[in-house]
RNA sequence: GCCCUCGUAGCUCAGUAGGAUAGAGCAUCGGUUUCCUAAACCGAGUGCCACAGGUUCGAUUCCUGUCGGGGGUACCA
């Protein structure tokens, strides 16, 4: 990275500086390695106040090292440094901070000729080159229609996949369809009881749903429902033929329907796999369990013990010698470790399943232990959960056994028919108005999920989720669709000849720098599996650049980007050249689509 | 009861490897277009950063406790 050069400049410098002017008491101290420039390079952090400085150090710690105040140290290393005559760095000092400016020349061409000749590759990295990693996320249950409660995981998961391999994983995205459990018994009975024979073959995931709901309302009032599920779901798991015919209807209708709301979404998996995939599989584990001695029977269940006071033993077997979903996680588990001997697992997965997954991580870390699984080999401590907060609609949590449900189709249905109303609106002679619109429509969506942190409740309005104003995707969309045009109406010469010195305004200037702190924007997003982060940096990008756009020049005229001034025009269009490539990739990583014009 | 998580402007939220006077959007009010896309831009106001301690030269950020919201706490997922 380009900042990188400035840094370590500023960190040799300053070292010698120090080495310099406190030449006694640097011996003294006997601390040296606060004064190397590796640990100076460590520590420059970047003001939260762009207008102090390009980057800056804090040289409190000094105070008392070096006998002298920090305001005073600061100049005087400041000074020291300004005497080397860098050229790349300008240096000035404040009340205990050192700021650095770079020069902007260097920075501007660097920053715009990298972005430019990479394109798309801009911001890439190899920082995960020969580490594998697998992102498991979305994970809808068959039987059960597509619901906004799953909106999270699916967009939060598609995001970190694109992330991971913008920065070099080996990535693979996983679908891991809830295909399996005690919920086809519910569905078995509602089905054998309330089918509609006119519909056989004909039936929809609604009318799946239809019945899912009927079957709650009514075991409310007859427990004997929820006995007979779980004896149908029994007579499944042992293979019986009739509920394994309807069991296979199920899933096919609803991954037909779940392929198709993924083909609108624009969203992407490596392996779709499911539950049921699992089925051969769960007695190796727990017989690996077992040979590990961690098994025990408690109440009719066959459990592992975690001895943990805070853990829920682990119900391998329920009384009734049926399997649960974390029998069936744990299988996963060591099979995708097994196959694909990944260096991390992410479970994009709500966090009111917290407790599922350090059960999950906790019981397989003593499955390790009891099989002397050196520290190194250890694949349990791979395993993460990448949690989010839960949704809310009108301060109620989203049921589906109520259905208490807002089908996603729905929504993205309505955004898009928004977006269509404006676009015939503002620009009625856009060619493909429908393909547009919906792309403005999911941007909307996917950008209020990316919006917040991911740790956040957040809470379902439609007024926000529609809004297309302010800090939202199709803002974005917008300022993509704007640079777009730039590009477009500008018909002068883009030779590699540019005078990068002409792009002097501090609007320009500001853009230049969030241009280049794109690749840290990503690096960070990855570190917290928060593509929040990227969300942010594009706001800040698109922010800047639109008040650049509609600068005013001392006669309160804009100061546009293509004008008569040729040499300027050509240094700008590179500057909004590489603003497009950024906001593009950006979206992209978000799971957005970039329209060129709307 | 115990565990996890959140608590920043009227509303929704940034501020995530502790730093310099805490920032955006929405909403409200006012302004900008003889058109490089006004889905934009400019201007105006608002904060005991839930509360109380602690660590630190420095805490919205880390630690402890209290209060409040949400979630979870063995045969659902």
């Amino acid at each position: 990275m380009l900042q990188n050069k400035f840094k370590s400049e500023f960190a040799q410098l300053a070292s010698k500086a120090f080495q310099a002017t406190f030449a006694n008491k640097y011996k003294e101290t006997g601390d040296e390695t606060v004064f190397s420039a590796s640990y100076i390079l460590e520590n420059i952090e970047k003001p939260k106040d762009p207008t102090k400085g390009r980057f800056a150090f804090p040289v409190f710690r000094y105070g008392k090292l070096l006998g002298d105040n920090p305001p005073s140290i600061a100049a005087t290393i400041a000074e020291t440094i300004n005497q080397t005559e860098s050229k790349l760095i300008k240096i000035t000092s404040i009340a205990g901070f050192i700021n650095i400016e770079t020069d902007f020349t260097v920075e501007a061409s660097e920053t715009i000729i990298d972005a430019i000749s990479n394109d798309g590759k801009y911001g890439s990295s190899d920082a995960g080159n020969g580490k594998k990693i697998l992102v498991e996320y979305s994970s809808p249950n068959i039987a059960k229609p597509f619901g906004i409660g799953h909106i999270r995981t699916t967009i939060l998961g598609n995001s970190l996949r694109r992330i991971f391999l913008k920065i070099g994983y080996d990535t693979i995205g996983v679908n891991y369809l809830g295909d399996w459990g005690t919920q086809f018994g519910k569905m078995i009975v509602a089905y054998k009881k309330w089918a509609k024979p006119e519909l056989d073959g004909k039936e929809t995931v609604s009318d799946l749903l239809e019945m899912y709901v009927r079957f709650h309302d009514e075991a409310e009032e007859n427990e004997q429902l929820e006995t007979d599920a779980r004896s149908e779901f029994k007579k499944l798991e042992q293979g019986d033929n009739e509920n394994k015919a309807l069991w296979e209807k199920f899933r096919k209708i609803s991954i037909d329907e779940f392929d198709r709301v993924y083909k609108i979404m624009g969203i992407d998996f490596d392996w779709v796999t499911g539950e049921a995939f699992l089925n051969d599989k769960m007695e190796s584990t727990i017989e690996a369990f077992e040979k590990a001695n961690l098994v025990s029977q408690s109440e009719g269940a066959t459990i592992v013990d975690l001895h943990d006071e805070q853990l829920p033993p682990v119900l391998l077997r329920k009384g009734d010698g049926a399997t649960l979903y974390l029998t069936r996680d744990l299988s996963g588990f060591l099979y995708r470790a097994k196959e694909y001997k990944f260096d991390e697992m992410l479970y994009v997965v709500a966090v009111n399943q917290s407790v599922h997954f350090k059960q999950m991580f906790k019981a397989l870390s003593m499955l390790e232990d009891a099989q002397s699984v050196s520290e190194n080999d250890k694949m349990s401590t791979k395993g993460k959960h990448v949690e989010f907060g839960m949704i809310k609609f009108g301060d109620k949590m989203m049921s589906t056994r109520k259905g208490h449900i807002i089908f996603l189709e729905d929504v993205i249905n309505e955004a898009s028919k928004l977006a269509k109303q404006k676009i015939e609106e503002k620009t009625p002679d856009l060619e493909n108005i429908d393909e547009v619109a919906l792309q403005i429509g999911l941007g909307a969506i996917f950008y209020s999920q990316m919006s917040v942190r991911r740790q956040k409740d957040v809470n379902f309005k439609w007024e926000e989720v529609l809004s297309f104003e302010g800090e939202t995707g199709p803002y974005l969309q917008y300022t993509h669709a704007r640079l777009c045009s730039l590009m477009r109406n500008y018909t002068g010469e883009l030779n590699a000849d540019i005078d990068f010195a002409l792009l002097d305004n501090r609007e320009e200037k500001r853009i230049v720098e969030l241009v280049a702190d794109f690749p840290q924007a990503i690096d960070d997003a990855a570190r917290m599996y928060e593509p929040n982060m990227i969300a942010n940096h594009l706001i800040e990008l698109a922010a800047a650049f639109n008040k650049f756009y509609q600068r005013k020049d001392k006669n309160g005229k804009t100061d546009k980007i293509i004008s008569d001034n040729k040499e300027l025009s050509k240094a700008r269009i590179v500057l909004v050249k590489a603003v497009q490539i950024v906001i593009n990739e950006g979206l992209y990583l978000l799971g957005i689509k970039a329209p060129k014009a709307m």
